[in-house]
Order: structure tokens, then sequence, then C-alpha cells
DNA sequence: TCTATATAGATGCATATGCATTGATCGTCA
DNA sequence: TGACGATCAATGCATATGCATCTATATAGA
């Protein structure tokens, strides 16, 4: 899943046919950073968020959709759209979260085949405390590699790759 | 495991004591994209791979080591130093593709605990395969959205919250 | 040489994930 | 109204992963 791809077979870039599509060196290069550098942020992220006995990162994105959903709460499927994980990954997600007190589910007035998730006060403590460290590492492992306007740099020309494309 | 972070966190930045380690909005917009960007193009390189009915981008990653490695092969330990994976997962990994005859596993003479690792003309034929699927999800996910500037300074940038920093 | 410690790699067990399918309800259309 | 296809969420089963540990060999030190 990381890197180091196969830049060989790109000398012939830029002459004539490329009926394979190859990728240009400069793109494979900029795809090996981002699949390597993407999985150690994430590790690290992770391991500090263990050192702290605190679940993982998975748990912090829910967690604060919810919170940014407030009372109104919201519906599972429209986590997994907000999230990008899959559809039985949030069902068990929100079981083990169920489980461990930090979110309610509520029948849904109008349709009887969902619910509503909201995030208990529970909830809301155990997300600020994964932020404390979650926010640490992101101030560490980002913020002070980079001056501000080389992060909106990243942002612009990360939020072109994105589906759908992001300009801001 | 991704994104909307804690956007409001950050309204006093750039004021007085930041005890917290709180990162700056540009960190957080940063990370944000760089989390689900990176997820995003995983999932699509994978899903271009299963619809050729390929194995998944980590077979990928160890056949092109092994592929650079050539005739000398490499030991295990290499290869999780290389690729990021967990020793546990290389070994099980290793353990698949011995099975489907795309490696193989050689004694190595001075060290009786160790193996080394060649990839096979099979392998090679797999790795050549996965490449056309793979080096096309590169080049329309990125070399087609991203100018060879702009795909250049992505990937400085990238380098610079690496570990170590890469600055090429 | 004998013992202790470190390293290479594999594996048992618990948990997590992917895939396909199910049960239930909803909406539409005849 | 009744039937049918679509949508929401859960789940059985197979596979993959994380963690801790294990075996075997190597290395260092008394």
């Amino acid at each position: 899943m990381i890197v180091k791809l196969d830049a060989s077979a790109s000398i012939f870039y830029g002459a004539a046919v490329t009926e394979k599509a190859t990728p240009s060196p400069q793109a494979i290069k900029a795809w090996a950073r981002l699949m390597r550098v993407s999985r150690q942020l994430v590790e690290s992220a992770e391991d500090a968020l263990k050192a702290g006995g605190l679940p993982p990162l998975a748990w912090y994105d829910v967690l604060h959709e919810l919170a940014e959903a407030g009372e109104a709460g919201l519906r599972p499927f429209q986590l997994t759209e907000r999230t990008l994980f899959a559809q039985y990954n949030i069902s068990r997600l929100l079981a083990r979260l169920e489980a461990d007190g930090l979110v309610e589910k509520l029948p849904v007035a109008d349709d009887g085949r969902g619910q509503t998730i909201r995030i208990t006060a529970k909830g809301l403590e155990m997300r600020r405390r994964m932020w404390d460290v979650y926010g640490r590492s992101i101030a560490e492992l980002v913020g002070v590699r980079l001056s501000p306007d080389e992060l909106n740099t990243v942002s612009a020309l990360l939020g072109r790759l994105r589906h759908p494309p992001a300009s801001d």
C-alpha cells in the first residue's frame, strides 16, 4: 500500500505514444509521498492516542461529526457520507460507541427503518480528551513543519485531488 | 480516521498562551485534506485493482521492492523497513505470496534464523500487470489534475512532513 | 565454555474489516 | 390498495490485522 513506485517505466515520458497511460515521474513521486506520509502521520497520531489510553482515530471522526450535529444528532447513513467509512463499519462502530455510553440511538419519528445517533455527555468528554492528544499530534507533525502559507498551498493542491475537487 | 477537525477550538490562535498545543487552523485544514484525500485515492486505486481481478496494493509494494532488489532478494526485516508494514504483516503477506508462487524463500548462508525472499518470474509478471492498472490510476487521479510543477510542490512539501524529512 | 540477551521470523488468539445478504420499512406506480 | 423496487441498518461468514508470545539462532560477556 505504500511507496517507491515504478519510476523506471517512465523513461519515455514525453515521447510519442503513451497508450498504457503511464503516469509522469512527477505524478509517481507525488503519489508515493502522499501514500507514505499519510500513513506515517496516521500511525503517529494513532500511537499517541494509544499511549494515552484512548480509542482509535475512527472514533474521533464519528464523535466529532456527532458533536457538530448537536442535539439533532445524525442518521447512520449521514455518517457514512461524511466520514467515508463503509456502511457496515459505521454500524459496528456505533454499536461499540453505544456500548461505551458515548452515543445513544434514538428511534426516528418519520422513518421506521432508521435511527438517530446522538452524542452523550460522556461522548463529548471523550471527544475532548481525544482532541487534546490528537490536536497536539497535528500541531507537532504538521503545524510545526510548514509555514501557514505552505499549509495553505498543500490544502489547495490536495483539494484539487479530491472527489469532488475543492478549491478553497 | 478522517476529517473535519476541530476548527472551532482555534479561534484564539495567534493569541497569547497555547499551553495545549492547539494546532493552527491552517494545520488542521491541511491535515484534514491529507487524511481524506489519501484515503480516497487509496480506495480508488484498490477498486481499480479489484475490478481487474488483481491483488491489493500491499502486494504491489512488496513485489516492487523485491523486483528492485533483483536476484539478490531481500530479507523480510528489510521489507518491513522499506514498506512500513509491521513485521507480522510482512510475515503473513510473504506466506500468501509464496503460496501463489510469486516469491520464493531461500535459506541464507550466514544466518540460520533468516531467509532471503526472491521474486519469481510469475511474481514479476504479476507486478507488471498490477502496474498497468495502478499506474493508470495514478495518472488519472493525480497526473491529470495537477501540473508537473504543482506535483513537484506537493512532493517537496510532503517531503518535509516525512520522518526523516526529505527535501528533494 | 556457559549463560544471558538480542534479533529474525512465525503464530495463537482476540478483534476488526470486507463482502454478501437479510429483515424491515419506505416510496412509487398500476 | 397492493405489489415491487429502493433504502436503512444489521449480521453471518471469511479474511485480515494487532498484540503478545514463541522458537530458533546469533551475539556478547563473565
